[in-house]
DNA sequence: ATGTGTGCAAACGGTTTGCACGTGC
DNA sequence: GCACGTGCAAACCGTTTGCACACAT
């Protein structure tokens, strides 16, 4: 995609800086499975990052794909989400924010809108909860599928375009 | 729980009007499924639905639940939920509204919180999508891992309490 | 009587784990 | 050189599917 290696040097150098306060060996894969990550903006499952870094690096396996983006996780370099269909995706962006989901195809993206940025939470504590920290998924229809959602009747059972990787409701 | 069977008279006749306008039969199985979710506040997942089933009626197998739980999701007459664990979690409360997890246990509570009724989120269509719906999620800690969090020392690693049956993180 | 819900078992997909080897530091 | 990450294969868990029988209407 991104020719400009430049593009991602701060970012690659935020991870050896992680790596070093770690004490953890920066692989080539590992920088590969950032770099697929912090590339992609639709949230990729494992098996799309697996993917991604196999055609830049073949013969890399799903364990260490898997095992990569744990450790992202654990290091707060990369945020695993969960899509209403179950499976796994992760995000580049680490701060709070929000996300938005296509109920037809199941695309995840995230919401940056200024207004929700300023929207405020009651601060409360339920049931004695303490709460930290919370998210909004919105649902809805991406502009995609709302020209799709015109022509085909039981549009519900199909909806399941070749790129859209998701399973079940 | 419970011994009064009114409680939930009118739950039940709302199932068998369901039915009849589905023209599904309302079989013991389904009913004692219905039961279980509309009896529970603690977003039982599948497999503990059965395990509630089981009770009363013996020998009902998971499939059974499984398909009856996806019927009533169908129907409208129960919501399934999304835990951040990936495992499915079923609500008697299908009215739109909020959720919070205990990061620690696991645990997932509706929220009703007159605070966050009033919420009104921005109007916005981010990227063209048509949002039709939403949910907030709260994360934190409930009251029983606030006090059990004072105990150990690398609490992240384990907090994997026998009654909490969330996998992984 | 009839249609369909149920039960069994097997498949499936995403994810995790144990162990020998290769690689980064 | 040493530790740890990697790769392989197999297990695991929640969930789905196909088919014969039983049950609700």
């Amino acid at each position: 995609m991104s020719q400009d290696p430049t593009e991602h040097a701060e970012e690659t150098s935020l991870l050896e800086l992680v790596c070093r306060r770690e004490g953890s060996p920066l692989t080539v894969q590992r920088r590969a499975v950032f770099e697929s990550v912090s590339t992609r903006t639709d949230h990729p499952t494992a098996v799309q990052v697996h993917e991604d870094v196999q055609r830049r690096l073949p013969g890399v396996s799903r364990m260490t794909v898997y095992r990569a983006l744990a450790w992202l996780v654990r290091l707060g370099v990369v945020a695993k989400v969960h899509h209403p269909d179950g499976v796994a995706r992760f995000d580049p962006q680490t701060k709070r924010h929000d996300h938005i989901v296509c109920l037809r195809c199941g695309r995840l993206l995230d919401l940056s809108s200024p207004a929700f940025e300023a929207l405020e939470l009651p601060d409360i504590h339920p049931l004695g909860f303490r709460v930290t920290d919370y998210t909004v998924l919105l649902r809805g229809t991406c502009p995609h599928c709302q020209q799709a959602s015109a022509a085909p009747r039981g549009a519900e059972a199909q909806a399941r375009p070749r790129s859209g990787p998701n399973g079940r409701g």
